[in-house]
RNA sequence: GGGCCCGUGGCUCAGCUUGGUUAGAGCGCCCGCCUGAUAAGCGGGAGGUCCCGGGUUCGAAUCCCGGCGGGCCCA
């Protein structure tokens, strides 16, 4: 039997009922085994780093992986539903160091202790993986979480010792110099991905100096100009770059009576020229880059730094100086650029890196010992200006990358590293890629691959502590290097115990004996770069190779969805290892999610708006979860960036109550009447239109879905339940409803709204699993609408035409009621008849097939359908119609309306003795219900009744108290005349069309 | 600077693929209505340079080109 429903919409009461349910019954663990032996999918969940609270981003995340599993278990897969979280690296080890109150890596060696650091970060790790459980958890995500995929086990890291190796087997792991991002304050390198989404402005230093070209008579001074923000890499200045290609200008100015040469790139003279005010200046002559090359240059500053005094400056050629800012003359300092780099070793020139890990400069910085960079920076700008060097000194503001935890600015700098050679195997993961990969929406697809072609090798080593230890060791003696793959080959190969935690620092003291020189081989210090974790997730979350049945019967992931910054990050991070590790990609669909903007339109991270409000527990909190969740699922598409709109948010929070509302109205009365769902009863013809409705819906609901459309699954939802259910079925069935006893049609209704609610809840539960869960349990007496199947299509039931009638009706209706507006009569008055003159057949039975709901729905007495207009009466008050039955109807007094590819709607308005009584009669009705209302009285309860009023208002009504008694449950209406007093329980004096009316009700005893 | 996406009443968005009635909803505002689903619900009205400028076309919000503004990514 159906139960009866709370009275109100709350979402709090909801979810803690249902969230008892499902515990009691462990409905969510059996929804992910229900499936069990059926078609295998392989969710791939992307780990979301363990820092701190969820955002409300993050929330969107994990509702549409909830979504994606919810549904297609309900469509019959087996899905994998195993979360994953994100725990080693730099993030996690600056928030350890803010609670541990330190600033720098040598307080972690030598203030606490590596050891206890790492046990402080698995520490911190895991309870924030807790505390984000809980958050998930709380949204109504159902994901495996007593079974998450941790990469700090031993396990993930063996995982990734296996991939690493392969890497070395193929040629795609080397160790090299090179020249990198670095954060001093972090003292580590960083890869380009982590860089990315990093730069923001600052304000730098902009300067233009000058190298005196050498072996040139005192007479003459020529100079080769340069521009630079980074004055701190002046100091270790080894060449001057030009492109081979370009015009050069000898450019002659008069200083001091002197005559003094610049050499600058000819399409910038107007400008460089400008900048170190010479205004008034001469073109020499012209040359090519390529002329200039080994030209010789005095450096400004031999005797600061030691290592400069006997080093030869010279003039080299490099493809990649551009004319887009500066001179077109490039400063090189080869330990401090990545092109500088790749030039220098061009031209063998050395690799001088006077700036250690900590970002100051050591004994080979001679004047500059000691300084921070930044320091330096006024210290090396002062001593170019005190030489004469310094032509111009001012700032800009330009974008400049820094680290993306702690925030300091990055410099470059040349130290010894591992990469993988990505550059080797591009080709293969953009093929595999357009050959297996579907991406959603389409045009991600070219998105991803611009972003492959621009990315150049991985640097994959961190000078840090929590992280996976790089499997490699290193002969002391002939520097040679092996690479492990698994704890077994380690343990074959140590010369000692193996420490049961695989984590720094336990174990750098394990050693091997070099298979080459037997010399002993320690451990890099390096960790992995966490992308590195993460990008090996769909193999090492099932533990492979330890484990090899579940890859061998997943592999690769059939989905994963994440959001537009993953785009070069998780989603190239992954087919990059993958291609290394397996050849081919490791995942086959991928959609790509958009970015929670806030109401400013802003993106969330840089919002000024702060406070609960913009959280998941304060929306959660205002709205409920199904609100949550619903909303972020109908505001926009996927991939596009949804605004936090509160009064959207309210939009939905409303529609969700008009279900609950149009669930109730359902609920009760079936109760009421003991309904049970096998009586089918006699259908009507909304009856089979709104069966029609809700296949017609299944069928949109399960195609939207099916390509990811999840907002206009959800929009089509809200449109069927406001549209279609509540404004017009409940109200055309709601008379039924109110039938005492057993009826056909009444049970057709209720058979009709039972299976209409029961469909409804199935298609809402991946978005809305609360409020669903409730409906459908309370409805059919059943366990869990999340443990039942997508609901199928019933083609039969469909039926378009009967639709389009319906829509025909429809309008009619709601044009009547508009005409009623304009003549100012109330829908409750009814009025004799409206007649349309359809445009097409289509129409006419339209109307015919509709008439009697338009007759109930506009309160009208018939509905005429009229062949044509008779003549002659255009343009005035009166018209004639002829019928399509040949019959005419002439209309003294009416209004009329064109409704579009529909026809001509007249509207009747004259009112005689007959239609004023009816409409009086009406009038009391209503006053008096809402006096039941007031009091408060039950449904079945019966009441006494006194009306007093003018005589001409009582004898309207006194031949239709029957109808007054039956429709407001009196078993007595006494008719007093103006004037007497009137008694009751609750006496009111109502204005009823500019008349005075009084009412009072008593209930009688007596019951039916 | 480059790639991709977006730009439609005050606000949030449909429509654009495949050019063709008078450009639609919702929210908000104003005015009404209905009511035993009722601390809800419904209707009507006002409100638009469809970002700007060119082009194609008989006809452009829609297709093409060029700008401007926003988002993500890359430099």
């Amino acid at each position: 039997m159906v139960r009866v429903p709370e009275r109100r919409y709350d979402p709090k009461s909801i979810q803690e009922r249902v969230e008892a349910l499902w515990k009691s019954k462990e409905i969510p663990k059996r929804a992910g085994e229900i499936r069990k032996g059926e078609k295998r999918i392989y969710f791939l969940d992307g780990p979301p780093y363990v820092t701190g609270s969820i955002h409300v981003g993050t929330a969107w995340n994990k509702v549409l992986k909830d979504l994606y599993i919810r549904y297609k278990t309900m469509r019959g897969f087996w899905v994998t539903r195993r979360p994953g979280f994100d725990m080693h690296g730099l993030p996690i080890e600056v928030k350890v160091e803010g609670e541990l109150g330190i600033k720098s890596k040598k307080e972690i060696e030598e203030k606490i202790g590596v050891d206890n650091f790492i046990r402080y970060c698995r520490e911190y790790s895991l309870r924030y993986m807790r505390v984000n459980t809980e958050q998930f958890r709380k949204l109504g995500v159902w994901m495996d979480w007593e079974n998450p995929y941790l990469p700090i086990t031993n396990e993930y890291i063996e995982s990734a010792w296996w991939t690493l190796k392969r890497a070395h087997e193929r040629g795609l792991l080397e160790r090299g110099l090179g020249v990198i991002f670095w954060c001093p304050r972090c003292e580590t390198a960083l890869a380009e991905h982590e860089v990315r989404g990093e730069y923001r402005d600052v304000e730098d230093p902009s300067i233009f100096i000058r190298f005196r070209v050498k072996n040139e008579s005192d007479e003459e001074e020529k100079y080769l100009l340069v521009w630079t923000t980074t004055p701190w890499t002046v100091p270790s200045n080894l060449a001057i770059a030009v492109h081979p290609e370009y015009d050069y200008a000898e450019v002659e100015v008069d200083e001091n009576g002197k005559s003094v040469t610049y050499i600058v790139a000819y399409p910038l003279v107007d400008k460089v020229m400008g900048k170190i005010g010479r205004w008034s200046y001469k073109v020499r002559r012209l040359l090519k880059g390529y002329e200039l090359e080994g030209i010789e240059y005095e450096f400004p500053l031999s005797s600061e730094i030691p290592f400069q005094k006997d080093f030869k400056h010279k003039v080299i050629l490099g493809e990649f100086v551009t004319l887009e800012e500066g001179t077109g003359l490039v400063h090189i300092a080869p330990g401090f650029g990545e092109e500088d780099f790749q030039v220098g070793e061009k031209y063998s020139l050395p690799v001088f890196c006077p700036v250690g890990p900590d970002g100051k400069f050591t004994p080979d910085g001679g004047k500059y010992e000691g300084m921070y960079v930044k320091e330096a920076d006024p210290v090396v700008i002062e001593d170019l200006r005190r030489k004469g060097a310094l032509l111009k000194e001012e700032t800009i503001v330009h974008s400049y990358p820094h680290c993306w935890r702690c925030k300091t600015p990055l410099i470059f700098r040349a130290t010894e590293q591992w990469f993988l050679r990505v550059h080797k195997i591009k080709e293969k993961i953009l093929e595999e890629n357009s050959k297996k990969v579907k991406w959603v929406p389409e045009w991600v697809a070219k998105r991803y691959e611009n972003g492959v072609r621009e990315v150049g090798d991985w640097c994959i080593s961190r000078q840090r502590y929590w992280g996976i230890p790089m499997p490699i060791w290193v002969c002391e003696n002939c520097n040679s290097f092996e690479v492990i793959g698994s704890r077994e080959e380690l343990e074959r190969l140590s010369l000692g115990e193996i420490p049961e935690d695989l984590h720094r620092p336990w174990i750098d003291s394990v050693e091997i004996k070099c298979r080459k020189c037997n010399g002993r081989m320690k451990r890099v210090k390096d960790v992995l770069d966490v992308w590195f974790d993460s990008g090996i997730a769909s193999w090492a979350s099932l533990g492979y190779p330890s484990r090899k049945e579940e890859f061998e019967e997943l592999w690769p992931a059939d989905f994963i969805v994440e959001g537009q910054d993953q785009v070069t990050k998780w989603f190239y991070s992954q087919q990059a290892v993958s291609v290394i590790a397996f050849d081919t990609v490791p995942y086959r669909e991928v959609l790509m999610h958009g970015f929670v903007l806030d109401p400013t339109g802003e993106k969330l991270s840089k919002s000024k708006m702060k406070g609960k409000k913009f959280t998941p527990e304060g929306i959660i909190e205002e709205f409920g979860i199904d609100a949550f969740r619903f909303y972020f699922l109908w505001a926009t598409a996927p991939w596009e960036d949804p605004r936090v709109d509160e009064e959207e948010l309210g939009v939905v929070y409303r529609t969700l109550n008009v279900l609950w509302n149009s669930y109730y109205f359902s609920a009760s009365y079936m109760n009421l009447d003991n309904y049970s769902p096998e009586k089918k009863g006699k259908l009507k013809l909304e009856d089979k239109w709104i069966l029609s409705r809700i296949n017609s819906l299944k069928k949109e609901v399960t195609e939207h879905m099916d390509r990811h459309e999840y907002h206009k699954a959800s929009r089509k939802i809200q449109e069927f339940i406001l549209e279609d259910l509540s404004r017009w079925y409940i109200k055309l069935v709601r008379s039924r409803t109110w039938i005492e006893g057993e009826d056909e049609e009444k049970y057709g209704a209720y058979y009709s709204l039972y299976n209409v609610l029961v469909d409804l809840s199935k298609l809402m539960a991946p978005f809305t699993p609360y409020i669903s869960e409730e409906i459908y349990t309370s409805l059919t007496g059943r366990e869990s609408v999340h443990l039942e199947e997508w609901p199928e299509v019933n083609e039969e039931l469909i039926d378009k035409k009967l639709e389009e009638e319906m829509e025909i009706c429809r309008k009619v209706v709601e044009t009547t009621v508009s005409l009623r507006q304009k003549a100012r009569i109330k829908l409750r008055w009814p009025l004799r008849r409206i007649v349309i003159l359809p445009r097409g057949e289509d129409v006419i039975e339209a109307i015919m097939n509709t008439s009697e709901i338009i007759k109930e729905q506009s309160n009208l007495k018939e509905v005429l359908i009229a062949s044509s207009k008779a003549e002659n009466n255009s343009g005035s008050k009166e018209i004639t119609l002829e019928l399509i039955d040949g019959r005419r109807v002439f209309l003294s007094k009416y209004l009329s309306e064109e409704i579009d590819k529909i026809g001509t709607v007249y509207l009747d308005c004259e009112i005689d003795e007959e239609l004023k009584s009816e409409a009086w009669a009406r009038e009391i009705i209503r006053r008096i219900q809402e006096m039941r209302k007031q009091l408060d009285l039950d449904m079945e309860e019966r009441i006494r009744c006194q009306v007093s009023a003018k005589e001409e208002v009582l004898e309207m009504i006194s031949s239709r108290i029957e109808e007054i008694s039956r429709e407001t449950r009196s078993s007595e209406i006494a008719l007093i005349e103006e004037s007497t007093e009137i008694s009751g329980d609750l006496i009111k004096k109502w204005r009823i069309n500019n008349v005075e009316v009084t009412i009072g009700i008593s209930s009688s005893s007596e019951k039916r």
